[in-house]
DNA sequence: TACCATTGTGAATCGAGATTCACAAGGAGG
DNA sequence: CCTCCTTGTGAATCTCGATTCACAATGGTA
């Protein structure tokens, strides 16, 4: 048997990532979900043991991916680079792929849900923020930036450029002018924002 | 008659904003309103056309008085002081605020709800956002902060500082070490983010 | 007293989804 | 062919909270 046809269980959890993709939580339904991939309801439940279970799933993968990809950004600066410039490239490449897919964005970054899936989200966001706050030690180590809260700082400008790009008071709502500005705008930001030189 | 017992849609208000207030949107159900009000739940529908109705009144009470407060604080600085110090006035009166009542706060920046109370949330939040950005722009002008994205800082630093205080990723959830360490650490985040020399 | 408006009651009803379950439909092994 | 195991089905069921509604009280007015 070739492989042209992705297992069940991956289509489910394909189909559940793509209705949140477009119309969040709310739009991914037991029946929604099973409909997309092709299958009845029932047959979620061969696969998973609950819906939050799939959505747990889901939400590993897409926050690993995430995770991973701004590690690289930093790393991919060079040992030239300063310790903000590295946070600069960090949040660049956060901005880049959330304005890229809002929707998405959204649904990682704050929307909510039920509790099990919560902690998956806040677990994630913790991640985030320590990537962050390991960076503004290495700059304050270094003599770089200035010594702060850096707890504080991190949680500060993760929670906030997040909100900043794609929550309910992101500039973006209305009108959205280019993408690029937005993610000069925040570069610009988070270098003020960490005491950057 | 006296004015000792309150009116029973005034009861509900309250008993509505007290349970928000521990416990967020989840723990105000229509029984747990009508009980701890002292009534039964049909007679909240006598004074209000829906639960979101009296949430969305709840939400304009509390919000009404936060952004007083806030304007109040700015204005009290005097004319003496930099735009960077108002803003920071602003920013550390939100903070004591969030900090004494951080469900509330919680519920009032960020938690989600029904559509009709999520746009009253939003319109606030706007509020706020626009309330920092005129300071923004008065410094701006004044020559004293560099010329920036006045929108986005404005969103990044409300969504920013509320996450931080009483987000999921707040330093604080583990551990409240000292809330007036916060409240410092706090101002020196805003005045390196908004440009302060 | 009779009548009507307001306010309160709380059990019954609704609605929207998640979850279950009795019943196929293959397919592998004996 | 028979049996067991896995996977799929989808209508029926369950859950849970908002909402309704037929039925009191209460109090004011004619």
């Amino acid at each position: 048997m070739g492989t042209l046809a992705p297992p069940t269980r991956d289509r489910l959890l394909v189909a559940a990532k793509e209705l949140i993709e477009d119309g969040g939580y709310a739009a991914a339904s037991v029946v929604a979900i099973a409909e997309r991939a092709g299958v009845a309801a029932g047959t979620l439940y061969r696969h998973f043991a609950s819906k939050e279970e799939l959505f747990v799933e889901v939400f590993r993968s897409v926050c690993e991916r995430e995770e991973r990809t701004m590690r690289v950004a930093a790393a991919e600066m060079g040992d030239t680079a300063s310790a903000a410039e590295r946070l600069q490239a960090v949040f660049t490449t956060f901005a880049r792929r959330a304005l890229r897919n809002p929707r998405l964005a959204w649904a990682l970054i704050a929307e909510p849900v039920d509790p099990r899936v919560d902690a998956e989200r806040i677990a994630y966001r913790e991640r985030y923020a320590e990537l962050v706050a390991a960076g503004l030690s290495a700059g304050i180590a270094a003599g770089e930036l200035p010594r702060q809260d850096v707890k504080l700082t991190a949680a500060a400008l993760v929670g906030g450029c997040g909100e900043a790009l794609v929550g309910p008071l992101s500039p973006l709502s209305a009108g959205d002018p280019d993408a690029e500005e937005i993610v000069a705008a925040l570069r610009t930001f988070v270098g003020r924002a960490v005491g950057m030189r």
